[in-house]
DNA sequence: GTCTATAAAAGGATAGAC
DNA sequence: GTCTATCCTTTTATAGAC
């Protein structure tokens, strides 16, 4: 019970810290977002933030882990389609700091050595897979066409995603979904087949 | 002619200091690369790089306007449509500090009140603009389809351009050019005109 | 134009008390 | 688990000599 308490009390803070991490970093950027502000949030200090996550690179991979594992509770399955990764977007749009975090972060992480780049290649590796199943059910369903490459349809709809989020943090009047859904109605109907087979 | 001297000397050393920039960017990041770093390699003291450029900001602001510049000079013609493209991202292989700065810069940049905010910006309308006017020319000579929609199809092919940089310095292997190719006979041989128009 | 010297700040991380 | 205190590094930028 007491222990029962400690681990509840612990990952309640813990859960608190990814939070305030994603405020700071919705308002200065992740390079400009230091541990004492994000632990000021939760009324700690930055020695106390530091018990809860060894590095600060943990406490940014461990905020984008989370978000990928909501995601996919309540976005993603297989038989979902392309829906899935629409909903993903159109969620995205209420979560500016997340955004920033994964596109900033991400871009900084391709650096060799970097400790978080291990990370983006396997999530990037993990995204694909996840896409690639979806464009599957999508073929099976008879919503597009059996001859497309899905890896490379995948790679470039993951691209778009990325490249078009960073349009939108310049430029948020942009609407994401929309022109990923458009997107996607073009892989869709395409006649693509004899050239991207 | 002593004056003379003084300015092709400054404007030489000015150039050499891009080209250092660009080789730390490359190995280390730009979140990383120090200005006493990038001083060093040219033989100066970070306070003489300081002489040459007010801030960090305005040197990294400077590399990639002298990119564009070249790249402009070396590669851009309306009468050469979508192949102008695909020989910058050809040449961008070549250098890959430049595309380190470009996408970890922009990222960053996005932030509200950062100095690069306006460039970027101003460099993303830019380049929207250029490659509407190629895609017309395309057009123009029948090799795409009238009913597209150009702003539309001009801002996915550069959030995909931008997107396959990141996977790329991720993954060198990655043929950026051969990947923007397909999407470009892609959206050319399309039926997409009734969806995208 | 370049250097020396220094400011002045901020950052991440750690040790040890409680 | 959290704080205080502190360390140590690194960074950009400036002042003034040469």
């Amino acid at each position: 019970m007491t222990r029962r308490g400690q681990y509840a009390k612990g990952a309640a803070k813990r859960a608190e810290i990814l939070d305030a991490a994603l405020e700071v970093v919705a308002e200065h950027g992740c390079r400009k977002a230091s541990n004492r502000e994000i632990a000021a949030r939760v009324g700690l200090t930055q020695a106390g933030l530091m018990h809860h996550f060894g590095t600060r690179e943990e406490l940014f991979i461990e905020v984008l882990r989370a978000r990928d594992q909501r995601d996919l509770e309540q976005f993603y399955a297989p038989h979902r389609g392309f829906q899935g990764l629409l909903d993903v977007i159109a969620h995205n749009v209420t979560v500016p700091g997340l955004v920033r975090l994964y596109v900033e972060y991400s871009a900084e992480a391709t650096i060799a050595g970097h400790p978080a780049r291990a990370f983006f290649e396997e999530r990037f590796a993990w995204v694909r897979g996840l896409l690639i199943e979806a464009l599957q059910q999508e073929q099976i369903e008879e919503r597009m066409g059996p001859e497309l490459d899905l890896p490379f349809v995948a790679d470039l709809v993951i691209a778009a995603t990325d490249g078009l989020q960073v349009q939108w943090l310049l430029d948020p009047s942009i609407d994401m979904t929309a022109r990923l859904a458009r997107l996607w109605e073009g892989v869709r109907a395409s006649s693509w087949p004899t050239i991207l087979a």
